[in-house]
RNA sequence: GCAGCAGUAGCUCAGCUGGUUAGAGCACUAGUUUGUGGAACUAGGGGUCGGUGGUUCGAACCCACCCUGCUGUACCA
């Protein structure tokens, strides 16, 4: 079958890269179709970018000797570099200031997009994967931001999740915000490792994230990560604050009334929610799902959540002097889609056509006004795409899941009646031409 | 990136402490059935045992490095 293995091409896919076969993608369509239902009845416009854009404008100021691959995939074009987008709201914070005196501010966009992220690839997690970003750029007010809570929780149960299988946990950096003012660090790296530690409270507990502010911690690999080094007092301290369950910032207070206005109570203020440590400045979110997803094994996996946001009042000020106050959500698609997969018996149908056997190629006409017909009914339909025997037929149409194929030989033509079986009960029955069309509705 | 474990047919794996032409199940192909699938039976194809180099009379097995995968950890704008 295969000789000359070498010099071939290689089968092999990129790390980190897949092929997505159609239930997936079937799957993925249900969720896009329902988020865009959801998204104009929210009032948002649709907004598609490229996939490049220049390094610098997304973030990244990509040095010419090192390596330009520092968490994204670039090349340099020319003179300058570009970059595969890493995300939907830099690219979202470019255009709003690219076009700042043409939109209608407050700007609400939705956007589904594929990003890439060159960096190690996890269970459901890859380098390449679809993206939905909801944001409103252009106001300060917290209503924008309850509002993508309600949103993505519409959407979600609209997935067909119930308000057990998920939960919005919100919380502020005005939180730690404070916190570092209590505990009088101006150390910038010393602030980062601990909102990186404070980050993995719910997948590490407190006892390894005191570790983490401290000394540092030794993982059951026997790999050792640095601490941040902070005063046991302190420390103390820290986990004081952040075991309140009730929210004392402004912001959050405020939200919490908005959220029982709409009637909204599927959140759950987590002061241990951080996020994306660089630019966001004040409420932020995160999806969660509340049930374990499993790998091939079956084994339970470190899901994590499937989304979240928060608000960056200052990105699209980066790129001139137009204040944009901003906030925004988004939800890797490809997780929920793995996550959905599991835990839905989805009845998504993936129609498979009726399949005609070929008995004698000079029937063709034949064939071909049966399928005619059938198409024109909407029923997906095909002549057996090949010349084989009746037997490869059979099978061809076993496989691919045919819910029946046609038998239209020499006999049947005779009498003008074909012969249906149903693949599923293995019974044939011989009906005239007329009543095809409602004989294979009732098999479909 | 770091650490642990793993890599034998398309898939799941066996291969005793290194010993002649490397095995099984499933899948695939052909036939039993020249107009009938999902069952059975028969026969068959398919592997430089992840790669490269080394040790040895001899390597799938031992050693080194590399690649890939899994798990954890780090980073994640």
């Amino acid at each position: 079958m295969k000789k000359d293995k070498k010099n071939k091409p290689s089968k092999e896919l990129p790390l980190g890269f897949v092929d997505r076969q159609e239930k997936e993608l079937l799957v993925r369509d249900f969720i896009i179709s329902n988020i865009k239902k959801v998204m104009i009845k929210y009032g948002f416009q649709y907004l598609e970018t490229p996939s490049f854009e220049y390094s610098d404008s997304i973030g990244k100021f990509l040095p010419d000797k090192d390596r330009p691959d520092e968490g994204v995939f670039s090349f340099k074009d020319e003179k300058k570099w570009l970059s595969l987008r890493y995300d939907l709201t830099a690219p979202l914070a470019r255009y709003v200031a690219k076009n700042y005196l043409e939109i209608a501010k407050p700007f609400k966009r939705y956007q589904l997009g594929t990003v890439w992220r060159n960096e190690k690839p996890g269970p459901g997690r890859f380098r390449e994967f679809l993206q939905f970003d909801a944001d409103f750029v252009g106001t300060k007010s917290l209503q924008a931001d309850a509002e993508l809570c309600v949103l993505i929780s519409e959407i979600l149960e609209k997935c067909g999740l119930n308000k057990k299988e998920y939960i919005i946990k919100i919380s502020s950096r005005k939180i730690t915000e404070d916190l570092f003012k209590k505990i009088k660090t101006d150390n910038n790296e010393q602030r980062l490792i601990t909102l990186r530690a404070l980050d993995k409270i719910d997948r590490l507990g407190w006892d390894e994230v005191k570790k983490l502010l401290g000394k540092g911690r030794k993982d059951k690999s026997g790999d050792f990560t640095k601490g941040a080094n902070l005063s046991s007092k302190n420390i103390d301290l820290i986990e004081k604050e952040l075991k309140k369950t009730t929210p004392e910032t402004e912001d959050l207070k405020e939200i919490l009334k908005i959220f029982k206005d709409y009637n909204f109570e599927n959140f759950e203020f987590d002061p241990s929610v951080i996020r994306g440590l660089e630019y966001y400045t004040g409420p932020i979110f995160e999806v969660n799902l509340k049930f374990d997803v499993k790998n091939e094994k079956g084994k339970a996996i470190q899901f994590g959540s499937i989304g979240g946001g928060g608000r960056y009042d200052n990105l699209v000020n980066n790129f001139g002097n137009y204040d944009a106050p901003a906030t925004g959500i988004s939800i890797g698609l490809d997780r929920l889609v793995y996550a959905l997969i599991q835990k839905k018996e989805f009845k998504i149908k993936q129609s498979r056509p009726i399949v005609i056997c070929v008995f004698d190629k000079d029937s063709m006409q034949e064939y071909i006004r049966l399928q005619k017909i059938l198409r024109d009914s909407e029923i997906s339909a095909e002549i057996y795409p090949g010349e084989s025997k009746l037997k490869k037929q059979m099978e061809y149409a076993n496989k691919i899941n045919a819910p029946a194929v046609i038998l239209y030989g020499e006999n049947e033509i005779k009498l003008g009646k074909p012969t249906i079986k149903n693949l599923k009960s293995g019974k044939e029955i011989s009906i005239s031409i007329k009543d095809i069309e409602n004989e294979i509705k009732k098999i479909i």
